[in-house]
DNA sequence: GCATTAAAGTTTCAAATGAAACTACTTTTT
DNA sequence: AAAAAGTAGTTTCATTTGAAACTTTAATGC
């Protein structure tokens, strides 16, 4: 954000006294972050939803199940910021279309490791070079050193929102 | 992004030939913008729901005539990244809430030009300071060149994102 | 100038979402 | 070991969402 701007967007900049009567949404990093990533995620399930009929909770179960078979939905909902309700509906959509098995724990017959088919391999198999290229497309322009320095600053900003989320 | 760990996502940088079998969902940019857009738009629709009773929606519509007072619907959708339908609900609840007023345009009755009421301006000077100090807090830990570099690195993805719309 | 097409907002309807209740099982307590 | 409390995952139900149809008014074509 360049300074001016922030000066703008900020009240103690204006005075210590005087309120400031408007904010300047195209600058403010919550909006800005929300815009972004719907643009984002609208283009990916269109994508996915047209081309192997996935949803966006699908397409994270199968990414991680791809590098971690056998974990439970309770396991997964953290891994992939997806509520137990989304997983549920997931899986039982993967199942269906015969990308998942599930296998009832020997331990504790409330939970089923989760495991990809062939099928669901091949899916994640074709839909991880879609996913890269996107991926890759929008950091195109951006150098080695620059997009090290925006994963920083994405794990900096995403502490602090799961720090600020109860307050 | 580590260096490293972009190669263990890209495709190519493992082998010309061989398809890469998974893929880390963590430091795959889609889902990151995602989880923190997702983690923000919570902490704040809670806040400006429970002070407020007010939702994204209305704030941005709230936010934008604060500095551009005598918007049109139509003119609010591309400023605040919401579509028509959303408009006409958040407006419609702003003005039983006393907070929006519609003045039909002299020169075509089928648009309203919108306006804050004392009350609407009110609710902004109260909001603000609460908005400011949600994106103070989490950019604390940020220099004002890391700041800076931040509105770089976010224009430059939401450029691109919007060229990536329909591809 | 009348008919057609288009635009601004609204309403409707069907799908997506998520909180709360529920079912089936497991663990803890006494 | 029976009762109580807790957990994994599912279902229900009420709300949110957005696309498509609709209404009213304006612009365009003939």
């Amino acid at each position: 954000m360049r300074k001016m701007d922030r000066v703008l967007n900020n009240v103690k900049a204006v005075s210590m006294n005087e309120m400031q009567r408007s904010l300047y949404l195209p600058r403010f990093l919550p909006y800005r972050l929300t815009k972004l990533s719907g643009m984002i995620s609208r283009s990916l399930a269109a994508k996915y939803s047209k081309m192997f009929d996935l949803t966006i909770p699908e397409w994270r179960i199968v990414a991680l199940l791809g590098s971690n078979p056998g974990l439970t939905a309770r396991e997964i909902a953290p891994l992939a910021s997806l509520d137990k309700v989304s997983i549920s509906r997931a899986v039982e959509r993967l199942i269906k279309s015969g990308r998942l098995e599930k296998k009832t724990l020997e331990g504790d017959r409330r939970s089923a490791a989760l495991f990809l088919t062939q099928a669901g391999q091949l899916t994640l198999a074709e839909i991880i070079p879609l996913a890269q290229d996107y991926e890759n497309k929008l950091l195109a322009e951006f150098s080695p050193e620059e997009i090290e320095q925006l994963d920083n600053f994405l794990n900096r900003l995403d502490t602090k929102a799961e720090e600020l989320q109860n307050c």
